[in-house]
RNA sequence: GCGGGUGUGGUGGAAUCGGUAGACACAUCAGACUUAAAAUCUGACGAAGGCAACUUCGUGGCGGUUCAAGUCCGCCCACCCGCACCA
């Protein structure tokens, strides 16, 4: 054996290994127990980001523990190949997006494969192949066929400089991010699928997740949005656009007596109908229309609005309301118009203070409390006031009767709502699958049928930095249909299409003839363990949730639900340092060229460039371009090894929170793995172990056997069920402390102890850092791969303890600790904490109020 | 603004079901080895007081429940993520 750890030639020999045996290379077998784990695939943007290193880290310890378990484990790759990048970088560069996208993926895929990721490359796909995307194609037509697909009017970001479709990224602070120009907002048509069909089972089917982030599905149920509310009639005083009244949606009936003014969307249609002869409405309303579609900030801007003049009758009193038209009206939920509560809804209340309104209480606290209208509204539910025949009722009781009272009337229903809106797939940009849609000279279109996918993207193309080159290209889009002259959709399908079953189509990525293979499909799905950022909790969760449902509908899959278990794992931080140059800019400079000074107890009081010299501290960020605080995995792969990274990042923070990355904790991380490489030489060259023979063990070897098969249990826990990574790497540390502290390498039964130690130690980090884990397997005396090999057992009785430590509490306070026999009672223990100096200290002249073991644990006093 | 999260030594973090706060590391300091440095090994390491034994304080802030609170409850502060065309 190798005195010294070398991790470049390890890493190499068992790289080239896996890679000639297929050793992570696996087919469907119903005979076995199946595993499927799953990192999100990432974008080709050039190369790997220490997320990337993290994210697939996880997948790959957590697969590599399964396989370890006895299980068929399936662990994919491939590329989320379309995308706005790839153009933008195309216009940059001046070559074409899927030269790009190809190149990109090239190098990444040799990255990916010097971190010794056991991945199954036999099932890679990427997005933007044409054997991919036909069967998005073929599964829209099919949607379109059931009628889950629709096409309406809906905004988009214009740049009116570049005449060109933006996406919101692309807007800042309202203009255009190549030509500054002002944005404006423009309705084009556009495809939707019908998620909205989908919402209450998307909602209700999260309870069969029990292994997902509670989080997560709280941010879906919100997402989602589901309200139980009346939905009513106000009629108006004249008939205008050829309607006499419009309907309000509310989940708040019991304040409707609190009425003061009901306000419309600026698109609704009597809005619209309104500004035709009007031009201050008509300026208004072309205002509210061209600001933001962000809701972010669509939330944050001032509300304002005008009054239209005309008069609402109110459903239940007959007085007249004012009708005003507001910007914070959304045309897009519910119907458009909402009736305002100034007293009980704090928007309103602001909009009611601004344009002097009404503020009319209707609901009192339950309890009796008085409220202050003169600062701000009262929004909790409470008992009714000032509303007749209502008053009273708390809030269920006049959710009821104010209902009834509408429905008795005609004037309203009970009506449940969704937040959640339909999905808007319509992008104006080239690099995406192409939408199979035949649009026909009479304005009518019908889906490309199966025998005419796919409906190929050309590759070799030049992008001009403005308009889509399938836009452009005016041959592209002809085509006939039944000898009719027809035309090929130019827009493509958003990129979260292809990400929404991805996962379904590596498990059978080759398949030809469909879209899924069922039997590998079935087999395979669904997911048992996914795992990517949380930044995605909420979009592409969902719609990947929404399609495996359509997916099932169509018959292509069993299951209801896609991923069994979910994690999300935190981002990647690193230092970041600048200097401010005359103009206020900043300058900044990369950790990896800079020096930091400390002060006497370590706690870092400056930083300087060798060049520019001294730096201001920017704190712990996002790895980001901008901040150029971007640590480039590939140089810490090439220094230390990729043994060392995958141990750091498992290392140094729990999977869900953010990882701060610091050269002096890679450091350490290396270090231990040399004092292990070290530890099992010096087990090796002390000679051949003998048998170990339990009963004769000194009490300083059950010690060490113990903590052996503590250590195991406790990782087993860690990385099965808890899947805190760090913790168990951390009781592995402790092992390696105790083998060095407590092994006796004297005679061949002690070694044996001492190997049985170091063979647990081996195998339980074999998932984290599987090259070293790989050579020392090899070099204690195995012969096949540890990637094979079985995860260690746990043997009770060497966990058993004759005597066990108690703390003894007094009030709560931790006063002494005493040592029992692990079989003693209890009132022999309350005896022994009472003899002992230091608690009786604490008892003498005073009484005792309460005593009790914590078995185990504690023994606890209540004294006064 | 709305929704979700996080906050513990000089630093990253541990404390899994209300029961010993600071495991394991990093940094720092001291010692050993060395001509020297690096590497390695050993030890100290929350704060205050004390020669020491030990005592008191201490988990973002304020309050509460409990024999016992980092953990539960209420209010507040700071930071991070998402908000539908970035992926």
């Amino acid at each position: 054996m190798e005195e010294q750890y070398q991790p470049a030639e390890i890493e190499a020999q068992a790289q080239q290994a896996w890679k000639d045996n297929r050793s992570f290379s696996v087919t469907a077998d119903p005979e076995r127990e199946k595993f499927y784990c799953l990192a999100m695939f990432p974008y080709p943007s050039g190369k790997l980001h220490m997320g990337h290193v993290r994210n697939y880290t996880i997948t790959d310890v957590i697969t590599r523990y399964q396989r370890m378990q006895g299980k068929n484990v399936l662990h994919p790759m491939g590329w989320d190949a379309f995308g706005l990048p790839a153009e933008n970088a195309a216009i940059q560069n001046n070559t074409a997006p899927a030269k790009w996208t190809y190149s990109n993926i090239e190098y990444m895929k040799q990255q990916l494969k010097s971190l010794g990721f056991g991945f199954d490359w036999e099932r890679e796909l990427a997005t933007c192949k044409p054997d991919y995307y036909k069967w998005e194609q073929w599964f829209f037509t099919r949607l379109y066929e059931k009628g889950l697909v629709y096409k309406k009017m809906a905004t988009v970001n214009w740049d009116p400089v570049d005449q060109s479709v933006l996406a919101n990224e692309q807007v800042i602070d309202g203009r255009g991010w190549r030509s500054g120009a002002l944005v404006e907002r423009r309705e084009i048509p556009q495809w939707f699928i019908k998620i909205t069909a989908y919402a209450n089972e998307l909602l209700t089917s999260l309870d069969q997740l029990p292994d997902w982030p509670e989080q997560v599905k709280t941010m879906q149920k919100n997402w989602i949005g589901k309200s139980k509310g009346v939905e009513l009639t106000f009629d108006l005083t004249q008939t205008i656009a050829g309607v006499d009244s419009f309907d309000v949606y509310t989940t708040r009936p019991d304040t409707l007596m609190g009425v003061t003014y009901v306000s419309l969307a600026a698109e609704h249609p009597i809005s619209l109908e309104l500004a035709q002869n009007n031009t201050e409405l008509t300026e208004f309303i072309q205002e509210c229309k061209n600001q933001t579609v962000n809701e972010a900030d669509m939330a944050t801007m001032e509300k304002r609005g005008i009054d239209t003049g005309l008069k609402a009758i109110h459903p239940l009193n007959g007085q007249e309301v004012s009708v005003w038209i507001a910007n914070y009206v959304l045309m897009d939920y519910g119907s458009g118009a909402v009736m305002a509560v100034p007293a009980h809804d704090q928007r309103d209340y602001e909009f009611a203070k601004k344009y002097n309104l009404a503020i009319n209480q209707v609901i009192e606290p339950a309890n009796g409390e008085s409220i202050n209208l003169e600062k701000a509204a009262f929004t909790e539910k409470g008992k009714l006031v000032n509303s007749g025949e209502f008053d009273g009722l708390n809030f269920k009781a006049a959710f009821q009767a104010i209902a009834k009272k509408l429905i008795d009337a005609g004037k309203g229903e009970v009506k449940t709502n969704f937040r959640l809106r339909d999905w808007g797939v319509s992008r104006q940009r080239y690099w995406g699958t192409p939408i199979p849609m035949l649009n026909l000279p009479d304005g009518g279109e019908i889906p490309v049928p199966l025998d005419r996918l796919p409906v190929l993207l050309p590759e070799d193309v030049e992008m001009d930095g403005v308009q889509s080159p399938i836009k452009s290209d005016l041959e592209w889009r002809k085509t006939e249909y039944n000898g009719q002259p027809a035309e090929h959709e130019t827009d493509t399908f958003d990129t979260f299409m292809q990400s929404s079953w991805y996962y379904a189509r590596y498990t059978c990525s080759n398949f030809a003839d469909g879209m899924l293979d069922s039997k590998s499909a079935n087999y395979w799905l669904p997911v048992d363990q996914y795992v990517g950022g949380i930044e995605h909790a909420i979009l592409h969760l969902l719609y990947a949730r929404f399609f495996h449902k359509l997916m099932r509908d169509e018959g292509l899959v069993d299951s209801d639900e896609p991923f069994k278990r979910l994690l999300c794992q935190g981002m990647v931080l690193a230092d970041s340092f600048y200097q401010e140059s005359s103009d206020g800019s900043k300058n900044w400079f990369n950790p990896a060229d800079v020096t930091l000074e400390r002060d006497d107890r370590g706690k870092v009081v400056s930083a300087s460039h060798p060049d520019a010299g001294e730096l201001q501290m920017g704190g712990m960020t996002k790895m980001s371009k901008s901040k150029n605080n971007g640590i480039d995995p590939q140089h810490a792969v090439n220094q230390y090894g990729a043994d060392t990274v995958r141990l750091f990042t498992m290392f140094t923070a729990p999977p869900e929170q953010t990882l701060e990355w610091s050269d002096s904790g890679v450091e350490g991380s290396s270090r231990f793995l040399r004092r292990l490489w070290k530890t099992v030489h010096g087990h090796i060259q002390a000679g051949t172990s003998g048998e170990l023979t339990v009963e004769s063990l000194s009490d300083q070897q059950k010690d060490l056997r113990r903590k052996t098969h503590a250590t195991i249990a406790k990782v087993s826990d860690d990385f099965g069920r808890r899947q805190t990574f760090n913790t168990a790497i951390a009781a592995v540390m402790e092992l390696l402390n105790d083998i060095n502290k407590l092994a006796d390498r004297s005679t061949p039964f002690t070694l044996a102890v001492e190997r049985e130690a170091l063979e647990a130690a081996t195998l339980l980090l074999a998932p984290v850092v599987p090259h070293i884990s790989r050579g020392l397997w090899f070099e204690l005396g195995h012969s096949n791969d540890i990637i094979d090999a079985q995860w260690p057992t746990v043997d009770e009785t060497a966990l058993i303890k004759t005597s066990i430590e108690l703390v003894v509490q007094i009030n709560g306070k931790v006063r002494a600790k005493i040592e029992v026999a692990a079989n003693a009672d209890n009132d022999s223990i309350i005896e022994q904490a009472k003899n002992h100096p230091g608690v009786q200290k604490f008892l003498q002249d005073k009484e005792i109020k309460m005593c009790k073991v914590i078995p185990g644990k504690l023994v606890t006093f209540a004294v006064k």
